[in-house]
DNA sequence: TGCGACATGTAACATGTTACATGATTCT
DNA sequence: AGAATCATGTAACATGTTACATGTCGCA
């Protein structure tokens, strides 16, 4: 249901897109919402076309590109969605999964590993950043599609690594007060 | 691949158990980081007593109970994976993909939504809280099992309430400005 | 005795990823 | 001419959810 609604969401806000763009658009602010591969894409715009919240056209060239665009019923399940409160599809997080199986792992050993997790997300935050100033650079200072979802990625890439940072800091106390004994 | 190591870290912790057991597991504070339907687990469970992770006993009782143990190659494939850098399976967060759409309601409506995420997020907020309690109540002060994740889930609950808030309060700044027009 | 929790398993379905397959256009 | 990118599609597989199917045990 979400990637229809993120596919739809795109049109609306874009105008018509083929699929080989809309996957592309996966690579950009967006990303930090939702994503998907093109093997996932097309058979979901052919039901959306057989639905009718999209309609096709054929470029007619010689690649064959197909121009989708979205219909006022697919507007309207936009709207509904949005209204709506599909939230919390259960969360699957690595990290989180770290962070629980690292105590099984000696102190030394366990904050090691929580050091990575930490350059990772520091990582991560670069990326983000590096994201919100191409999407700055490319759009309206007022239009402000994308500019919540990517001050969410910020947020959240920031309180990962910051939680990363302060476990590891627990668990190097640990590692220290252990060798003291 | 995680579910699998999640089931395992479970049982490395907590000691043997039945697959039953295991799917309650994931509705206590484990649940912040990684969950799972007794559908999924039971075929996994065999699974890994095909691969040697695990080492099943039938319990005798006429309930026919199955007390799965985690075996030295189980240990091991727990430390492997906390130590790879298995992360950032794609995000698929619903609500950074409502952040992107509402933009495409008025400001008025829009600034409604998000008060209406910002709620939800503040009764996650107050669910992860009463885990806390319930898991610190259970547990010795000493055992971080399941500490780091809480944290991590009382961050990330409190990360989205304010940003919904905030959001919220953005959108509602331009519907005043607009009404001024 | 009947209900709710305990207990295991499978089947059907939905979602998402990777690999395979094909061909056009553009740039060097 | 060859490589990279554009462009669409399907098949095989992995993961996750829901529904179906079956039976036990403890308690009111």
């Amino acid at each position: 249901m979400s990637l229809r609604i993120a596919l739809l969401g795109t049109l609306a806000h874009h105008g018509p897109a083929t699929g080989y763009e809309l996957a592309k658009r996966f690579d950009t602010s967006i990303n930090l919402a939702w994503q998907a591969k093109h093997g996932q894409i097309y058979p979901e715009l052919a039901r959306m076309v057989k639905s009718g919240a999209v309609t096709v056209e054929n470029a007619g060239d010689g690649r064959g590109r197909k121009v989708y665009t979205v219909t006022d019923a697919g507007r309207r399940e936009i709207t509904e969605w949005v209204n709506g409160d599909d939230l919390y599809r259960g969360v699957r997080n690595e990290s989180a999964l770290r962070g629980f199986l690292v105590t099984l792992l000696p102190p030394r050993e366990a904050a090691a590993v929580m050091r990575a997790e930490e350059a990772r997300h520091a990582a991560k935050l670069a990326e983000v950043e590096h994201l919100k100033e191409e999407v700055e650079a490319r759009t309206a200072p007022d239009d402000p599609f994308g500019r919540y979802a990517l001050e969410l990625g910020l947020r959240n890439a920031t309180m990962m690594r910051d939680w990363a940072a302060e476990t590891a800091k627990d668990l190097e106390n640990k590692a220290e007060k252990e060798d003291r004994r």
